[in-house]
DNA sequence: CTGTAATCCTGCGAGC
DNA sequence: TGCTCGCAGGATTACA
């Protein structure tokens, strides 16, 4: 348990550092952990809403999240107060004051944001926290329900939870080293790789694309044909391209809104994810669309082109 | 160790 | 208008 732990706590790293809520949210965001764009946009929305409100009314729907229906613990949440909004990788980190942690995944179609405690209620909604004494709510809003949430005794216990599902570095704190080394021995197509959370957490379908667009490498090339020029392309194109993303505060493409319900933009600058059939912005060549994980890959066939030689 | 497909859900747009 | 189909920011599971 005790080596568990320590193991837990290197992969959180920064973040269970002191001095975290010292620091300036933007200089955070901007030098330290610009990550997954939409949770990084809630968490950075939330922040200053949450931090040090005391939780009134808690109030749970009955339907099935993928962590399951919400139990009757959430009630005890009543009376707690928020000391801390945190991300890693694609999960945002309530820490209350009693030292519980309350950890939240939006899934395809989540949304937390703090509202206005007299407005209307909107379908799927699946919980409601009152912020005591600002008229304000905090409410879980999940249409597809693929989210979680789920209560953490301390941040040991949620800490051991990232060591168990082995959760992968947040993009930012990765190093070339550390990305070859996990790329160089896969046969797997370089896409799958970008996409797995145990290599790199918090990348996802759109930003995959994008930063393979931005490194000119084809979706489908293996992870160990890549040479170690490619690998540093690669993870400084997925940093550049989650920094850039996370300054137009993420991609709302149906229901993604940000933690005070604001849409993304990142969407108006898409290169190839979404863009099949259109004019690739370098060759004006159409992108195309392959599915790679059970998931759409889109991609130039001139500027990326195929490992096989085909298109 | 791979990849593939199905699964959990709801909603929307395309095409007929 | 209304139906069916395919597809969607994720991640796990079963199976070949």
């Amino acid at each position: 348990m005790e080596r568990v732990n320590k193991k837990a706590e290197r992969i959180l790293g920064s973040l269970l550092e002191e001095n975290y809520n010292s620091v300036p949210f933007l200089f955070l965001g901007e030098y330290l952990l610009p990550e997954l764009p939409e949770v990084e946009t809630v968490v950075r929305d939330l922040r200053p809403l949450l931090m040090g409100q005391s939780i009134g009314g808690v109030l749970a729907g009955k339907k099935k999240l993928r962590s399951g229906k919400i139990g009757r613990w959430i009630l005890t949440l009543e009376g707690d107060q928020f000391s801390a909004v945190r991300r890693r990788g694609k999960w945002i980190i309530l820490e209350l004051a009693s030292g519980r942690c309350l950890l939240v995944h939006l899934g395809m179609t989540g949304q937390l944001k703090v509202m206005n405690a007299r407005e209307g209620v909107e379908s799927h909604t699946h919980l409601r926290m009152e912020l005591a004494g600002v008229e304000k709510e905090l409410r879980y809003r999940d249409i597809r329900r693929f989210g979680w949430l789920e209560l953490f005794a301390s941040a040991e216990e949620l800490a051991s939870y990232f060591c168990s599902m082995k959760l992968g570095l947040e993009p930012w704190e990765a190093s070339p080293e550390y990305f070859q080394e996990k790329l160089q021995n896969s046969q797997r197509p370089v896409k799958n790789l970008l996409l797995d959370q145990e290599i790199l957490a918090g990348v996802g379908n759109i930003y995959a694309d994008e930063s393979l667009f931005e490194s000119r490498l084809h979706p489908r090339k293996k992870g160990k044909s890549l040479s170690r020029e490619d690998v540093e392309k690669l993870l400084k194109a997925v940093q550049r391209v989650l920094t850039r993303a996370i300054s137009h505060r993420g991609s709302t493409l149906r229901n993604y809104v940000g933690g005070t319900g604001l849409k993304g933009g990142f969407q108006n600058e898409f290169q190839v994810y979404g863009r099949e059939g259109e004019a690739c912005p370098v060759c004006s060549k159409a992108v195309e669309r392959i599915v790679l994980a059970g998931r759409s890959a889109h991609y130039c066939p001139i500027c990326q082109p195929s490992p096989k030689g085909r298109s």
